[in-house]
Formats: C-alpha cells, sequence, structure tokens
DNA sequence: TTCTCTTGTTCCGAATCCATGAACTACTAG
DNA sequence: CTAGTAGTTCATGGATTCGGAACAAGAGAA
C-alpha cells in the first residue's frame, strides 16, 4: 500500500461530463466554492472547516481525486498537507463562463432557503 | 405494472446538484442540446434520431426520467407518444445562465476534436 | 370488437459506482 | 524512537445504472 504520485488532466483533455459530475455532489461543490472564496491554496482540513460538513476523512480523499481528476483542481504535496487550488483561469479558457455561472447558481440556491 | 402518471417538480425546489447530474451524462446531455436546438417538442424517437446514438429505449426512459425529476424537462403524453421541451425560461429564473453557459460549452467541446 | 403496430414504461439481474471504517503511508516534532 | 497529524488505500456493503424481456396504452384497420 503505497501511495500514488498525484496526477492532473491537461485541460485540452478535460470532459465537460466529467466536470458537471465532479460538481453534482453538493458536498464537492460545496469544496469548490470555499477553494474559489479563498483564492489561496487550502489544505483538506482547512477547506473542511470553510466547508462545516463533518465528513470521514477517506470521503473527503475520494472527493478530492474526482475533483483532481476532472479537471477542477490543482493539487500538490506541502509535507503531510495537500494543498489545492481551483484551476480558474485554465477552466475559463476551455469553458468561458462555466464555472462562474455554476457558482452564481449555487449562491442563489443556498440564498433562497 | 401499470404506468405511473408524470410528475415534475416545481422550479423553486429544484436542486442543483440534482441539475448537474442530471446533465453529467453525454447522452443525457445531446438530449438536452437537442430540444434546445428544436425549440419545438419533441418526442424520443424524433430527440433520439437527432441524438444519433443508438441507445436502448429502457435506457432512453429512464433518462427522460432523470431529466424530467432533475426540473429541466417538461413532458406531457400525446396519445402513445411523450412529448418533451425544455424547461429553458424557469430554468433561466432560477439559475440564471446557467444552461446557456452548459449547452455552450458543450458546443466548444464537440466543436474541438 | 379484435388484431396489429408504434411508442414508451416497468421489472429484474448483472455490472458498476460510491461511502466509510480500518489499516496504512508519509512527514514533522519532540 | 515515539507520538501526532494529514491524507491515502483497501475491503465491503449498499445504492445506482444499464439493458433485455415483458408489458401498457393509444391509434388505425377490418
Amino acid at each position: 500500500m503505497s501511495v500514488r504520485p498525484l496526477k492532473h488532466p491537461e485541460m485540452r483533455s478535460v470532459a465537460l461530463a466529467d466536470v458537471l459530475h465532479a460538481l453534482s455532489d453538493p458536498d464537492r461543490l460545496a469544496i469548490v466554492a470555499a477553494l474559489h472564496e479563498a483564492k489561496t491554496p487550502l489544505n483538506c482540513v482547512e477547506t473542511m472547516e470553510r466547508v462545516g460538513s463533518g465528513l470521514p476523512k477517506s470521503t473527503c480523499s475520494q472527493h478530492y481525486a474526482v475533483l483532481r481528476e476532472s479537471g477542477l483542481i490543482w493539487c500538490e504535496r506541502r509535507g503531510v498537507e495537500l494543498e489545492s487550488r481551483l484551476r480558474t483561469a485554465e477552466i475559463e479558457v476551455r469553458f468561458p463562463g462555466l464555472l462562474k455561472s455554476i457558482l452564481k447558481a449555487r449562491r442563489l440556491e443556498s440564498a433562497s432557503e
């Protein structure tokens, strides 16, 4: 049982369906929103504090893998931590306006209850 | 074994995660794109002709149920057919710009291969 | 009516996906 | 070396999904 190296897709090979699938889970969407608002990279603990849902860490780790493999986030190991950031600019080039409108939709949704 | 009545969610109770999940499947996304381009309601056969994928009809029927229950499409039975249309205007009110940017992203993606 | 064709639905088994606890890696600090 | 922290991997049970077969339901013909 050894830790696999992190691998990130090139943005030009990122599929829309994968992006939408990654964002179709409320917890993953919350992670993305937190990374978006933070503007600075966050590790998992920091992110989950902002998200405020008590997810088991194994589940959390899987969510990060889905987000990473979908092309939405870029991760780097910093010692024992995993530093993640949204690939905002790259995504904007590939799918202009997409991320913005999804994050806006999420804000509207959470404002309406 | 009897056919259940069609039920549609009210738009204000439609969840973003459900919409994204519905659109995260390439075939469903293609159905939505076809309905969008058609501008007029289509039945399943007409839609699948435009989509051009030989999906089994049971799978197809499930996809329609997912799209309907997510709030994306409105369906009515016309005799033996199921007439479907995108709930474009309502969705635009609930999640402004969302559908538009997703459909645009899909066009960009299919143009890039 | 009854027969047949068409369109879509439901059921069910198999395959697949997903969530989570337990065990583990890997790094840091003392 | 030991302990602590951050995250990963594995195993497994539960939930979803796919697709073939059977079915429902309406239209049209006789």
